[in-house]
DNA sequence: GTCTATAATTAGATAGAC
DNA sequence: GTCTATCTAATTATAGAC
């Protein structure tokens, strides 16, 4: 079983759960290393002693959201054994929504660094985006098999899936603006989930 | 009418087209104005005197990139008087798909201010997102009144559309990476946007 | 209108005391 | 393990020549 922290450990694991606020935030060259330190409530030198450069930094702080998004699904699917399939996908798709709204920080990073074609998205695809989604197809594949799913190539899901589920959470701030709504209310998120499950699935 | 631009005239438009570049690759504090300048063909100082500060650079690119898809949503709809609301409809999203397509630096810019509360994303989102949200508002409620729409509040059906429409396309680098398809393909974009279409309409 | 040169600030990283 | 002090490089913006 792996941290899933809400701070209160040690440095490092305070350096990191403010690198991932700030990196989600402002993006890799956005972040400025003094605001992660000044989060974590420690000096800015710090941070290269347990972690030795900005992008290890980086890499150690993307490890850990989406370690927290695999604890929080594994979770979820722990002693489901006699559920059906088609259940068991849609407790996990609304389990990611929830993730979605209560870690926005994960799709903020995800979408800060997969618009462009360098090292760190190149890293974070092969060995996080590209494994969750081969996992999610797994699980998609039988029940579009058996028509239990909307009828559209897998990567179109995938993509409608990430792209719709977390959006109004990822733009948090302008999405209350626009709406009035508050999108860390559960019946806001609760809702959003059955929207999504009602759209994917057709059983 | 107002100018789609692909470079060509002066300066200042070089200046601010290569700005929507950087601004949406890098968001706001990664991108330089070094590497604007640079990419514009021009010496770094200059975009001084066009645009007084980096600030002032970014409203006038994020006028321009709306500006652009004002333009192709006015086009799509003149000229199209007897045409019925549903179909109407329909056309705007798909040209809604095939814009995101051809310049994901919209949703790029979307994504990268949307997600703090700060000044740009106060500006951004009472000049450009809100009206925009509003208007598409006005399009969707009569179709939704006459069940031509999935029963949805509006703002899940517009954040659902504005995140599952664009993403594969912001994120293009990273879904060519997992999927081995090309975003900018015309079948692709062609096949998402029929996929979009077919979620969000019941007739 | 566009350049070169440069000022003022801030970035990430290192040295060394404790 | 954590701090203060500081180095070097990169940042935005300005001054002034052409």
């Amino acid at each position: 079983m792996a941290r899933s922290s809400t701070a209160a450990d040690g440095s490092p694991r305070r350096i990191l759960d403010a690198a991932i606020e700030v990196f989600a935030e402002r993006s890799f060259d956005g972040a400025s290393t003094r605001d992660i330190a000044a989060r974590a409530g420690v000096t800015q030198p710090l941070l290269n002693y347990h972690f030795s450069s900005k992008d290890e930094l980086w890499h150690a702080a993307v490890d850990a959201i989406f370690e927290q998004l695999d604890d929080a699904l594994r979770i979820r699917t722990a002693g489901l054994r006699g559920v059906d399939p088609l259940t068991t996908a849609k407790l996990l798709v609304r389990e990611f929504v929830h993730f979605s709204a209560r870690h926005p920080q994960l799709h903020r990073i995800i979408t800060g660094e997969g618009k462009t074609d360098g090292e760190r998205m190149r890293w974070m695809t092969d060995r996080h985006t590209k494994p969750l989604y081969e996992a999610t197809r797994d699980i998609f594949t039988p029940l579009a098999d058996a028509g239990q799913v909307v009828d559209l190539p897998f990567a179109s899901i995938y993509y409608i899936l990430t792209g719709a589920g977390p959006h109004m959470f990822v733009l948090g701030p302008e999405f209350h603006r626009v709406t009035g709504l508050d999108p860390t209310a559960d019946d806001v998120i609760e809702r959003h989930a059955d929207a999504i499950i009602g759209l994917l699935f057709t059983a």
